[in-house]
DNA sequence: TAAATATATGACAGCGTTGTCATTTTTAAA
DNA sequence: TTTAAAAATGACAACGCTGTCATATATTTA
């Protein structure tokens, strides 16, 4: 039943060339003529060789391995970031490894560095918040390992790094609520410690700022990402004498957080409040009214993340100027004033 | 700055033995003298000595990694599995590939073999619908890979299976609406090709009985998971002039999809409609009013299955006769009629 | 054209395991 | 005891690839 593998040695013969050179074409490695790579390619396409990974982690200590590292954000956004990253090394035949971790763990370069040295990762791909570790930056690039990071908090860093226009989209959604006649809106921040959600904020203070209205620092408050804590900061809104008439939160689970408080307190959205989110999870159209938020092409970012770190890997150039943008999804949470 | 890795040959010197017998305690072969194992053990130990999974795979054919398959349904279930396995097999040592794949394709089998024979898998995890494809499991059977399937659809089958009560949650829950009063209780099916929704319906079906009361084939829908597939059921309910009291959704989305559809018609939930859906995804708490619902054990059935399959590869007995329990979460949908 | 250099290619020895099979040791049977 | 059978252990050759370094071929220079 099991067919028995192809091996390099087979091409090889085929080829009439050594191994040796099969194996330079496979790697790219320069040094071999035209002619020659174009009947190694030959070869190896007419018997579908596919080279055993196993063997060439083994004798080179290099890998088609990547690793895919994430702290349990949102299991909505790594799956879509997941999504892409496989989908496009499974196309170039890379493996990956799929590594949740704890980011509050204290050791968690240790435990990185050990999973870099047992695997023989070739590269990685870290989603935030470990994008914004510089400690766990720093122990990568002394290691030197690739590496794509994507919503990385720092834009100063020399790793492929895949961002998408968080601040100017949240600039458009405040400015959309603007434009609905709204003066007071209130924020509510991500997760202090996600430096990727630092630049939402940055864009509401821009549109307000555009639309000559003063910030008020009462209206800003501290989520944490979660439902629970748009909740909490739903409650203190509601205790406010001076309510905003919209408020804009820096993801879904937190605008729905608070929605639900509004709700509770006897309030109707978009009625007496607008809110908006970002993120576009599944439950921003199953919210009643449904979300108004901002959705980030998550499974391009991830196939993004996988081309870049790959063309590094291979050596090869790979020039894609446009980034992907993050659009606005106007659903009825947010109204005419 | 990376560290030399530790061979087996070390082991062995350390231990006063041959590597090959080394081999054999690693891999729980038998013919290893107790005494002999201890000693080998203890120096795997004190040498912090982990096998080379690549020289693993390349000389044995076998491996440590084992594949966790899915067909994208809902990110959220998938993503709780995949917590369960991953942790399981991070402990174990035991690296994973995740594949996602498309179940309508009608090459299935075909990609499955291929992957098999590529990565080496040493075992396999099927979620549904996977589990539930007749035609794959044959043929993985006749590959002979050890295989943990998690809801899949029939029980007959000789690979390890993972299933939870839902049959008996689902009874319950309908009993519960019952309880409040309701009679006229519609049902959502989910998507017939999904062999593990089918139990839910059955669960409906006797609470009714068991209530006496007479089974309305008119009040049954089909959906098809989705939210959409929810809305569309709905409206089909609100086309209805002798309309049920209360909706019980096969799961969180579609129950989503209804409660949209009887909201946005001018009603109010659950003062005109109860709803009860299954899975007790994030939405669920997030909806208004909040869904009442039923919470897989999704963690924990991920962490069995990845449990059985590997106790099943080292040949080791493992029995563990609870099956992880689904339980009611009883929110505000649902209420006295 | 010959010599010097640069470029392409190949031979071969590992990489760290496990499979096979021979050898040694233990246990059971005579 | 001695012998036969069983169990434990080890030697060594794969596994399929890449690194190193030697060799052959092409290109440039004198």
């Amino acid at each position: 039943m099991i067919k028995k593998q192809i091996t390099i040695a087979e091409v090889a013969k085929k080829a009439g060339v050594s191994t040796k050179t099969v194996s330079r074409v496979i790697n790219n490695e320069k040094g071999v003529r035209e002619v020659t790579a174009k009947k190694v390619k030959k070869a190896i396409e007419s018997l579908d060789y596919k080279p055993n990974v196993f063997a060439q982690s083994l004798a080179g200590g290099r890998t088609r391995i990547i690793g895919l590292i994430y702290d349990n954000p949102n299991p909505v956004y790594i799956s879509q970031i997941m999504d892409g990253v496989l989908n496009y090394c499974h196309k170039m035949e890379y493996a990956v490894i799929i590594h949740p971790c704890k980011f509050e763990k204290r050791d968690l370069t240790t435990v990185m560095q050990g999973l870099i040295e047992k695997t023989r990762l070739k590269g990685m791909i870290l989603t935030p918040p470990l994008s914004d570790s510089k400690e766990l930056l720093r122990m990568i690039s002394q290691t030197k390992m690739p590496c794509a990071l994507i919503s990385p908090g720092s834009d100063k860093i020399r790793s492929e790094s895949i961002i998408t226009n968080d601040y100017e989209s949240s600039k458009e959604m405040v400015a959309h609520i603007i434009s609905k006649g709204h003066r007071k809106i209130a924020l509510i921040k991500g997760h202090p410690g996600h430096m990727a959600l630092r630049r939402r904020p940055k864009g509401y203070l821009d549109a307000l700022r555009d639309a000559k209205i003063k910030v008020n620092e009462g209206l800003i408050y501290q989520g944490y990402n979660s439902f629970e804590s748009g909740m909490e900061c739903g409650k203190e809104i509601m205790k406010m004498r001076n309510k905003p008439s919209a408020i804009f939160a820096a993801n879904d689970e937190m605008a729905s957080g608070v929605m639900k408080v509004i709700i509770d307190s006897g309030y109707e959205v978009p009625k007496d409040f607008s809110i908006a989110g970002f993120d576009d999870t599944p439950v921003s159209q199953m919210l009643n009214p449904p979300l108004s938020t901002i959705r980030q092409p998550l499974e391009k970012m991830g196939e993004l993340a996988a081309k870049k770190l790959i063309a590094q890997l291979e050596g090869l150039e790979f020039f894609e100027n446009q980034k992907p943008q993050s659009k606005l999804i106007i659903r009825e949470s947010v109204t005419q004033i």
